[in-house]
DNA sequence: GCCGGTCGTCGAAGCGCTTCGACACTCTCT
DNA sequence: AGAGAGTGTCGAAGCGCTTCGACGACCGGC
């Protein structure tokens, strides 16, 4: 195995047959009698043939690779972005594609460079901003993308998300469901909020018009995520509304550190303070108490990122925008 | 930019030189006169010219890219994990190399495949167990590889990592010099160990050995990561060793909760109970008190095993083992 | 029994780059 | 002045694969 790597033309000799018919064999583009590709088939494994990658993206004009666009920034929560960039990997897998992850250090101009010299067909983009600055590139690149997340002006490009709007808007009616008409919104840090993050803000739009909707009282805040600061805005919250008896947690750093804050100040979760949180099933599930919550459905997500960046390399028409209806879990905090 | 792709051939045509001139430009490989390269680089950029990563690699046997094999394991921390993997994406960048991102679940038969088909040059593995069955492997290819941590047999391997044993000395002695004599680790959550992953095993060595070396009295622990089996982890300990005075922590998502714990114990830190952290800084800074830390230095250890993978890469000769020194910040907490 | 049509296979022409040997110059050093 | 040693550049031969056109062989239909 660590000689000289096999190639197509071996391949061809030890079958004996030429080396189109070897390739054909590979990508089924042409029909080959079954007798033939059982030989070559043979041959194949006998000779322990792996195609070279470059010659393969030389020729085809394929490099069989996707870029993951990872920017690492503050306040988002890491295990949730692997749980993404895990499943990008995996549906990459099924289309016989590899991943190459690309950080934010280099700006757009990584973005460019492996366009641009065809290092990957395709990109998915993960940690959207409203204004982000990759977008423009994209519109100009000849690669098919997939966004994860929305910018402010999502034309013209193909985005995929968990419909956070109607998450924030679903705790709500599941709080108003059982009886509750104070309630709070503790969201992302402030910083988030600021860099006009776009899921960040759709959960708060979603769940500012269902409190109206309901008729309800609600304030939605910025939640930041060491435990002193959590606490404080938990005390601040139960001083100023001492009638306010549901929560809803879009946070998942901070939310451990609600739930410690409100044993605290001696509130019983359910009975209490009902709290609602927006976040994966693990964390809520590790939660004490066990937490209700509308799971981020980060495999489907990537998984169908995957799905429509491959459809657009192909030629397939795809939906500008997939938004995936969120579910609650009733666990036992509410 | 979404036209066919400029090429060499149309550089040198407009720069008025050969092929390989424009090729011996950008390699560096043969002197070129300084007009010659002028003329050379003003053409590459009046086109836009990007090589193509496929020709590249076909012609030079040389992908530039390294793969990045990130298990994602229950009881790993992932966001001191993705600091290594940012570091490695970073450092490799350095070094005019691009990452390609491999997880779990295809085992080993994806590494297999990006080393035969050569769509890589090199090989970056994390998350390393005692017993790994990517090791063997390993020895078995033509591609130079690093690992990221020790397995039980490293030898003929390169691996680099924290030197976690001296990190659990260093904590217990800072605990001694404090004039803490009954004292505890909270270590890793039992599947780890049971896993046998060698960081985690490490520093409960180096914490036993150096309790032993001063005398004091000492008992390592696994931890789980649930505020509540946390708290009863604390609890207990705390019961059986009513004059335990100094804990260590090595476990990042359990260190909030053993504050929160030792809070609801009634036990202040440092005043009761002094607590050292082996973990990154900025956990250690967010937490309340600020802990005194070993840090983990990820972005050190990424930028090592990229360094000495290139290293390989050239022929050029490495150290088997490489053991960075643990660096104790002192804060708050002790 | 001859014609048009698949079917299965082959050979050759690239894909865009790197690298090797060759060669024409220009400097030294005697 | 001529040998020897660089310099700077060029042309061509691949690297290992895909894909296109060509071409026998074999089929059924009239």
């Amino acid at each position: 195995m660590s000689g000289r790597a096999v190639t197509i033309s071996e391949v061809a000799k030890h079958a004996g047959v030429a080396v189109s018919t070897v390739s054909y064999v590979l990508s089924g583009k042409r029909t080959i009698s079954a007798d033939t590709r059982r030989r070559v088939l043979d041959s194949i494994n006998a000779l322990g043939y792996h195609p070279n990658a470059g010659a393969r993206a030389l020729a085809s004009r394929r490099s069989n690779v996707i870029a993951l666009v990872l920017p690492l920034r503050a306040g988002m929560h890491v295990p949730v972005l692997m749980r993404f960039a895990s499943a990008v990997v995996t549906a990459a897998r099924r289309f016989d594609h590899d991943v190459l992850l690309l950080t934010a250090d280099e700006g757009t101009a990584g973005i460019r460079r492996v366009a641009a010299s065809a290092l990957v067909d395709a990109l998915v983009l993960m940690d959207v901003e409203l204004d982000d600055r990759r977008v423009p590139l994209l519109r100009e690149l000849a690669e098919p993308s997939v966004l994860i997340g929305f910018p402010a002006e999502p034309a013209g490009l193909t985005c995929v998300d968990l419909d956070f709007a109607a998450a924030g808007a679903r705790c709500v009616e599941h709080l108003a469901e059982r009886g509750h008409d104070e309630i709070a919104l503790l969201g992302a840090p402030s910083v988030v909020y600021e860099r006009g993050t776009g899921f960040a803000r759709r959960t708060r739009e979603g769940f500012v018009e269902a409190v109206d909707a309901h008729g309800l009282k609600g304030v939605a805040l910025a939640c930041e995520e060491t435990f002193d600061e959590v606490y404080e805005t938990v005390r601040d919250l139960l001083l100023d509304q001492p009638g306010l008896s549901g929560l809803v947690v879009h946070n998942e750093a901070a939310v451990g550190h609600v739930l410690a804050a409100l044993r605290q100040l001696d509130r019983r979760v359910p009975h209490d303070v009902a709290v609602v949180a927006i976040c994966p099933d693990d964390v809520a599930e590790r939660a004490s108490p066990p937490l209700t919550s509308v799971l981020i459905p980060a495999e489907e997500v990537g998984r169908e990122a995957v799905r429509l960046v491959m459809d657009k390399l192909e030629g397939r028409a795809v939906p500008d925008s997939t938004l995936l209806a969120p579910q609650l879990a009733v666990r036992a905090s509410t």
